[in-house]
DNA sequence: TATATTACTTGTCGATTGGCAAGTTAAATG
DNA sequence: CATTTAACTTGCCAATCGACAAGTAATATA
């Protein structure tokens, strides 16, 4: 009984896991496209293939199309937090007046890591649709504000150049992420890999070297 | 006779000017959706519909869709070398060691008045097919030899930041124009229009700034 | 063992896509 | 005036799109 029990269980779960890889597959692919292709150039029919799952499958387990976006980036926005969260954490156990500097670092590693949430950004930051009014509401305006805040105590400390808080948003994020966003371009251009890794950390020195006003220890 | 040849040559001009100007239209509207919505994403039947003509007029004039996005690329880049040109024929007039600033400047505003080139270039710079390729022989290469050499130049000067070109390259790309290319997010963020000429001086301010290493004058 | 549920599969629908071809219209030409 | 040409118009085509519905197969439950 019990072992029929367990059987059963173990069956459930890996019934519920397949089901479970079937969606995340579905997730991957689709923020590969959704955020390289932008929403209306892709199909789902492509997202299931690239998925490697059957046609059909996106309905089923989302519904529609415009579910399946929702879902891919809820799951993107997640991981964002996750990541750069824990990442923000540890800021806080440095020198203050290096804070700044190690926040400008993290950031430009994370989106070297994920250039699909700065493609997911430029795709949807152009128009004004529901997409773009999901993504201001759920993340992007919560981490506006964050910068904002980083931006005006490292200012109070004197480690941040004398600007405006929206245009040190704007600079930052340009300058952080358009080698990363423009990966074909960028390789094309110098022959390196925008994404290995001596160019990241080349760029987030370059970058925050640019944005805070005092030079890097020894 | 003279006057009748004066009538017929005027009829004929202005039926070719017709022709030229649904052209005109249709590649304003080609412009408007290929660097919005990216190539896959616009229709013709949209581009044409917009552009105020009737369907079928871009298989009429242009042949194809892709013979569309040639002719409205490379309106585009002779826009911009047009445009940039003059401004970089009058950097070469002032102070040495402004000129890095002046260049910096007269780039951001120009960005700022054409937001559809850098959304075409993002549009395009994510994956390798033959629109990057076009871009990249066409204008791309030819514009980032000629901002190395500039930056090399200041740098020489001691006006410039020490980094790598080609980090400076996408540092200034990407600070520049961020916030242009993503109007709609940055209005939705700050309730000011990124492109009104008082957020395009002082953004040109911010990043002619951070770029230089030598102070503006009174 | 019978039934129900979950996960997946496949056929089909109406709408939209880029492109072609056979038109029409009006001005230019001889 | 007859003919040619340039500019435009429209009907149609195969391919693809997102979505739905009617399946199948395997597992869970009673």
């Amino acid at each position: 009984m019990q072992n029929n029990e367990k059987i059963a269980l173990a069956n459930c779960e890996r019934k519920l896991r397949d089901a479970q890889a079937t969606k995340r597959k579905l997730i991957n692919s689709a923020l590969l496209a959704f955020s390289t292709q932008g929403y209306d150039a892709s199909s789902t029919r492509g997202i299931e293939t690239v998925a490697g799952v059957k046609r059909g499958l996106i309905n089923y387990h989302f519904g529609s199309k415009k579910a399946l976006w929702k879902a891919a980036a809820e799951h993107l926005m997640s991981t964002t937090e996750r990541d750069l969260g824990s990442a923000l954490a540890d800021m806080k156990q440095i020198d203050e007046e290096q804070q700044l500097r190690f926040f400008i670092r993290s950031y430009v590693k994370f989106c070297a890591r994920h250039p699909e949430l700065n493609r997911l950004m430029i795709q949807e930051g152009m128009a004004h649709d529901w997409r773009l009014t999901w993504l201001l509401e759920r993340s992007v305006r919560p981490w506006y504000e964050q910068v904002c805040r980083a931006f005006s105590r490292a200012a109070e400390l004197g480690t941040a150049p004398k600007m405006d808080a929206h245009h040190f948003y704007y600079v930052l994020t340009g300058a952080a992420t358009l080698i990363f966003s423009n990966a074909a371009e960028a390789a094309a251009l110098s022959g390196k890999d925008p994404l290995g890794p001596e160019t990241v950390d080349a760029h987030a020195d370059v970058v925050a070297d640019l944005l805070t006003s005092i030079r890097k220890p020894l």
